[in-house]
DNA sequence: AGTGAGCTTACGGGAAACCGTAAAAAACAC
DNA sequence: GTGTTTTTTACGGTTTCCCGTAAGCTCACT
């Protein structure tokens, strides 16, 4: 899949230097630009009616108030109705807010597709974004991962910690319940080894080891 | 496996807690020492003479002189007369070394089964050590990955850094292909990059991705 | 052009990991 | 004690990974 159509809400005029750049790099269509919220609505809407829809929305989450009829206060009702109106637009936020509660909020009452932090770097993970959400994939990037580690999304105990570290030293997992019983450790069961780190996955939104491994090392707990 | 008889050639008497703790909590046989190369030596003679052979020898590389008829000025001269002597003896060296080219020559020409340097962490290392090569394999731990990192053994190309991301960020290596040909990456066939990753992992010994991952992590190329 | 060396790729068999299901065991309540 | 819930384990099918072999391609040199 490829975004044919974008629309990007976003009411600081020059700013934004990553989001452009980012997707220029990608030979997207130039978007449309919508500086305030009911805009943004506006097209939308009229895109839906003339059978030309948007099919991606980059917003920031706080706009300025501009004293008119505000009908829609701020990107969360934005998101909102755009969703209501259009349940197939994907819709990235692009915004400086670092709050975890809030983050994850939009992901799980909003249904985001994903999230990117206004900060260093965020040019790299705006392409990663673009890239998982074009296909069809939710994007749970650095913000989420990290804020996943401060809200103990989920705590390592010593027996994960055992796990992980066995799989980075080398050991193939199938090893790993004979090492168990080696060390007097329960429980050891190649089932229950397998059931925990896909707990501790599912949480993370991870899916494979080598991810598992990355994320311990940077929160250093390895 | 397991370690019937010990033999620790060291001449510093009141050094090596580590060691002497590590292998009180193994539950192994408290071990024999020797204080001079040549002691060790006819140790590990009359042990086979009488059938009941050492099967594993923890030395220091460098033992002071003591004026004597030298026959064997360091342990290179010890372990290459004791895999001469016992080929099957396990050869584990203990030392302060660090000199990278020493080290290398110690695996590659004197063949021993594991080096661990005397420094923080040496407990757990000897650990590491013991229970690798009681399974008949060499150990390579920390020094060793050091020092090929140091040397060079492999430098990291941007294609295998490419690679190496990818995977740390839980791209199934089969998916890999299909997004190097959407970056115009070359080559992109997955023989190729599978050929790749095993070159990489051969040369610092390793096994499997999660162990290369996380040496990335450790000296900082990802 | 022809040929050989090196790099890239395709293919196929076997091992390991993944995933859902269900049985067995342990912990708990009553 | 019995019954219930939770935890642990075993099993089987599918996917992915691993690894050796061989075929295809590129490039340089004659």
């Amino acid at each position: 899949m490829k975004f044919e159509k974008i629309l990007v809400a976003e009411d600081q005029e020059m700013a934004n230097i990553s989001l452009r750049r980012t997707l220029e790099e990608y030979q997207l269509p130039a978007p449309h630009y919508a500086y305030y919220c009911e805009h943004a609505l506006t097209a939308l809407k009229i895109a839906l009616k003339d059978e030309q829809p948007f099919d991606l929305l980059v917003t920031d989450l706080y706009f300025q108030e501009d004293g008119s009829g505000k009908q829609l206060p701020d990107a969360k009702a934005l998101i909102k109705a755009a969703k209501a109106l259009q349940p197939d637009l994907k819709v990235l936020v692009f915004s400086g807010e670092g709050k975890a509660a809030i983050i994850r909020s939009l992901y799980d009452d909003y249904h985001i597709d994903g999230f990117v932090r206004k900060a260093r770097g965020d040019a790299q993970e705006l392409k990663s974004a673009l890239e998982c959400i074009a296909k069809n994939q939710r994007y749970y990037g650095r913000e989420f991962r990290s804020l996943a580690a401060q809200e103990n999304q989920h705590t390592f105990t010593d027996y994960d910690r055992t796990i992980i570290r066995l799989l980075a030293e080398g050991h193939p997992q199938k090893d790993i319940p004979a090492w168990l019983e080696d060390h007097q450790i329960q429980p050891s069961g190649l089932s229950t080894i397998e059931k925990r780190l896909n707990l501790i996955k599912g949480a993370m939104h991870f899916t494979k080891n080598e991810q598992l491994i990355a994320f311990c090392k940077d929160i250093g707990i390895l």
